[in-house]
RNA sequence: GGGUAGGUGGCCGAGUGGCUAAAGGCGGCAGACUGUAAAUCUGUUCUCAUUUGAGUACGAUGGUUCGAAUCCAUCUCUGCCCA
């Protein structure tokens, strides 16, 4: 049942960025199949960018044998993380919450199976949470807990000068308190989280420690960032979304088409499940070459979130509009119905290039518009029959923003 | 509770009665250069109409004034100090 041991596959491939016990943790994977745990804020109705580690790593877990307890925020949401904020977040009705639940339990099947010996399975903590009696989890957890320390913590200081609640303090807590109650119902071993999550994540390591059992780990992973460590996946409209309706197949494929070549290496290893020695020699290209491993990149990660379909049908309309070869009909279409013949700028808003009309002015004005691969300069340009010769017209922003209007 | 400093465009941050749709930076978008990369340079970045123009906007509400982001009052939120 146990095959390689994660641990290998997890550092070989960099995942890997702090550890509680090392060696313990490798030598628990090598000998029984741990349940471990990764928690997700339901703060949105879809997964985005930042999850898909999280993501990756439960299903390497997995693969080698162990039990991905995916644990979804639902009560902590209501107070919402304070680490890496600078502002407190805006509370969430429980109506929200749950509905984000039901969302994300989709996207994560993409990744997990529920099926099976090691059968993955989905927890809420407010089955927990809510139902915790103020003084009683204050007696026996609240006592548990330094201030001093947590003050230390980094995701606390640097909110020292810009204000925190007593609130969002006791995210730690809940948090800690929720790995207490996984390792108590199911054994669970180790909890995982990205690299943001370090405090929160020994906060419950500690706290099992302090009940007197000594076997909880903790293990954070790298975060996704560009090489000036801004976080990976933010795009103009916000968030990179796995959800096909917020951010497109083909969006999805350009923005991972498009990384910088330092990102090539790292990206590969982390979001997708080609063997290490072909990442190697993909991430070894150079200068002009390096692009085929982005093609490859951009395939494998939308083929995981997106299925093999779309995958194919975003390359094919990339490689259509940038090489002149492959599928037209998978390029983002627009349909105008019988208001065909607007002027360009009209057409850029319905279009959705632009949100607004001095923008769309403004797009076309810098000659940052063409129309069938000629650049407009007119901001008074009608569409007329002529350019719909082909039963479409191709607009087209910049150099990488496309769209077919039929 | 007392004192004090503040709340400005996506973010940071100037601005203390008219020349302010509001300096500068970051971020975004476009152009040039390229490899659908990075770096760099240039332009642009509230909305509507574009020729000048109009509307909305500086925590909220009311007021003073020919005129307010700027002055006054009340409210509200935040930081800091004291208790």
């Amino acid at each position: 049942m146990i095959k390689k041991n994660v641990f290998d596959i997890l550092d070989e491939r960099g995942y890997i960025e702090q550890m509680t016990h090392p060696d313990e943790i490798k030598e628990l994977f090598e000998k029984q199949s741990v349940p471990f745990y990764i928690g997700i804020d339901p703060t949105a109705d879809s997964l985005h960018v930042g999850h898909f580690v999280s993501l990756m790593v439960a299903s390497h877990m997995q693969k080698c044998g162990h039990k991905p307890i995916i644990l979804v925020g639902g009560g902590t949401a209501t107070i919402g993380d304070p680490s890496g904020k600078t502002d407190m977040r805006k509370m969430m009705t429980r109506e929200m919450i749950n509905h984000n639940v039901e969302c994300i339990k989709k996207q994560v099947e993409k990744f997990v199976s529920f099926d099976g010996e090691n059968a993955a399975i989905i927890v809420n903590n407010s089955d927990w949470l809510l139902d915790l009696k103020f003084i009683d989890f204050m007696r026996e957890i609240g006592t548990l807990f330094s201030v001093n320390k947590m003050l230390s913590a980094d995701c606390y200081k640097n909110r020292l000068d810009t204000g925190l609640t007593f609130f969002e303090m006791s995210y730690m807590l809940m948090q800690s308190y929720d790995f207490l109650h996984l390792y108590e119902t199911y054994g669970c071993k180790l909890e995982m989280g990205g690299n943001d999550q370090w405090s929160n994540i020994i906060g419950g390591v500690d706290l099992i420690r302090k009940v007197g059992k000594s076997d909880s780990y903790g293990l954070t992973f790298k975060l996704l960032t560009t090489k000036e460590g801004k976080k990976m996946g933010k795009t103009e409209k916000g968030a990179l979304w796995l959800d096909s309706t917020k951010t497109s197949p083909y969006e999805f494929y350009q923005y991972w088409r498009n990384i910088e070549d330092e990102s090539v290496d790292t990206v590969l290893k982390l979001l997708t499940f080609l063997p290490i020695e072909t990442i190697n020699s993909l991430s070894s290209l150079k200068d002009e070459k390096i692009n085929d491993a982005k093609k490859v990149a951009a395939f494998e990660i939308t083929k995981l979130v997106h299925g093999e379909e779309e995958a194919i049908k975003a390359q094919e309309a990339a490689n259509a509009l940038f090489t002149g070869s492959g599928n037209l009909d998978n390029m983002p279409t627009v349909d105008l119905g019988d208001n065909k013949f607007v002027s360009i700028i009209d057409a850029i808003i319905l279009a959705g290039i632009a949100p607004s009309k001095g923008q769309a002015r403004t797009l076309v004005a810098q000659g940052g518009i063409s129309l069938n691969d000629e650049k407009i300069a007119d901001s008074a340009y009608m569409l007329s029959e002529k350019d719909f010769e082909n039963g479409y017209a191709i607009i087209k922003k910049g150099k990488k923003v496309f769209f077919k209007l039929v």
